[in-house]
DNA sequence: CATGAATGAGACTTCATTCAT
DNA sequence: GATGAATGAAGTCTCATTCAT
């Protein structure tokens, strides 16, 4: 799930070298600033052997950004949501937003850049939006809203629309994963209680 | 406050479509992934003309963003933060939070575009980001500090770090508004609705 | 003779500035290499008040040099070569050639910018050097002549063909000042030693 | 010595004909003058490609005109002036100028047009001023000066300042070799007998 | 007379992509 | 598979010149 790359396997070295190039510098300065001839450059490889491996410079937008979507998204919720394991491995709901946390904390740790790259993309290529949205709405939403409910039917979520919830929830974790490896990576931060306050103030908010 | 532009009225109205222009192009398909013969096509003139009022490109998104920052993000807390505002027109944190959020709600109503810009750009230009940083730093931070220590010691807060609580104060507010206009413009909004609850689950959480 | 500039009185203020700031900079960067642009910041006007005086750029280019050619080249010649003032004026060789010389040194002293300018672009421009050539033909050449016949049949001139005589005559003043005012103007030359010594070579060469 | 573009066989076809495409044209109508799009046309290679191999229009100038100064001035005064070469092969001074004048007769038939792009920039560009300033102080000077001080010490020379026996030497020499090839290409020169007056004039002067 | 905004052609340069080696 | 020279379209920007004010 954490390994964005299975296909690293059939990847020739140069290949390699060309994906985490790639990855550096779209992170930095977006795909559109970016120009093979630099990739090709920070790669050791020549010009036209990126285009041996991707046809045009968006395949390679694609290549890398596609199973941030598939490994990042989906399998998460795929694999935790089920009825039995809700009952089984989140007694309540802090614990459920607890293990999201932790585990999106890791998955954007290790994908920092991948990441950075595939949400801002979003912004502007019409396709990734689509795409996303798809994925979301076929394999996210629907699970989404059982776990929503399932917490709501047992009393312990406030009266507000699923959708607000969804919201929400999505907004701080991301809110907080973004501010904490993309927007300032390099403060001192004490992971362990900031994951912990985060958690608080999106069960019982700021208020005392 | 909410016009960014000035200076509109020293523009001639060629300048004023190109920034109109200008504006709309970055939005939709980022700084990078727009030409300049796009924007001269778009605001109806010729493509030196762009140059004759701006010297580069990128001073041209300077041009746009800076604004933005200076007029969007410093005025708020410059007008509504001092003590005596704070007693008389806060009684409680939930009128501030929500007249933040009504606030703001307008301003990015207004230059929502302007807003996606420079929000996007950030990720990629370094000074941008020292910019607003410093801008940041010398006029927002200590005013916001002082805002929470003043509800802290009313003990209507949560004792969480003034970083922490700021932190999640500006990442809802943004996400909020964000979602609203940039992710999802077109949906179909119950705003009054939508910024009760935001108020609400940022005040007291998801769990009851 | 040695102002160029006769219509300096019809000019306006603004037209003397611009010439002076065309001299200045097509002296430094050459013809080509100036933007008229530059011109007008330098000399302070609109860049239109450029073209309301001169139709085109290279009319200002010729509205420059035509003077230097006419006002440098001619009058000296057409004054001092009728055959009364030679034998009045001139009793020998060494008296022309050191009279030439201290002459051009003051019109080069006076005229350096603008005798680069032309020398150079005579270079690049077809119809300069025609225009040189004929006016050298008919002005010069004939003058020259007879000079040179003049002194040959005096005996004092080698049996060299005119031509020949010309040519390092030529060469060795416009090397001389040259070398004084524009390839190093600003090297410490004790001047009236410089031309006793070059008027010296010309006249009997290197070897004792 | 004389081939100045020892590289020629590192270069692609292409390249040459870009490099002999840019002589012409930079000797024609100046560096300022000529576009790389005509030097593109004239070399029938696209535009972008001389890019690859030049990174700016100005690198191309240096890449012709670097060879020109180095294999153009030092070789011939490294190869000629050590004290055995002067008392074996230069017998008197006449047979020393006589030498350098055939020698560097046929170094500027062969290259004339690099020697006058070379010499008309040199009052264009700083840099180019200083490189060749440095080259000839450190490479011609000296042994210039060892030059004319062996001759004076036999006696040969005048007694003038050697800058200014160098100056004239300098000057009639590049003063001939720049009118026979450069101002009057065209004219029928008998070149030998030319030779022969210049080196007359320059040892005797014109005065007999 | 003077201005300076406006122009569009064309400057230099970069780009993604192709293809012969 | 890998290369890198070559391409031509497209990019940003500058230019000489015009013209309404």
């Amino acid at each position: 799930m954490l390994n964005l790359m299975e296909e690293d396997r059939h990847m020739s070295e140069k290949q390699k070298r060309i994906v985490q190039a790639a990855i550096e510098l779209f992170a930095e300065k977006g795909f559109a600033g970016t120009s093979t001839s630099e990739i090709a450059k920070k790669a050791g490889v020549a010009e036209g052997t990126i285009f041996r491996h991707y046809k045009t410079k968006k395949d390679l937008l694609m290549a890398l950004t596609m199973p941030t979507l598939i490994g990042g998204v989906i399998p998460f919720f795929a694999a935790n949501f089920s009825e039995e394991v809700l009952e089984q491995d989140y007694p309540d709901f802090r614990t459920l937003v607890q293990n999201i946390i932790e585990n999106r904390y890791e998955f954007t740790e290790k994908n920092g850049k991948l990441i950075k790259i595939y949400f801002l993309e979003l912004f502007y290529h019409d396709e990734l939006r689509q795409q996303f949205s798809e994925i979301f709405m076929t394999h996210v939403k629907g699970k989404f809203d059982r776990v929503i409910n399932y917490y709501k039917e047992r009393g312990e979520l406030a009266d507000m629309p699923n959708s607000t919830i969804m919201r929400a929830l999505i907004t701080n974790i991301v809110g907080f994963l973004l501010t904490r490896f993309v927007v300032m990576p390099d403060a001192a931060w004490d992971d362990q209680a900031e994951i912990e306050y985060t958690v608080d103030y999106i069960l019982h908010g700021l208020v005392r």
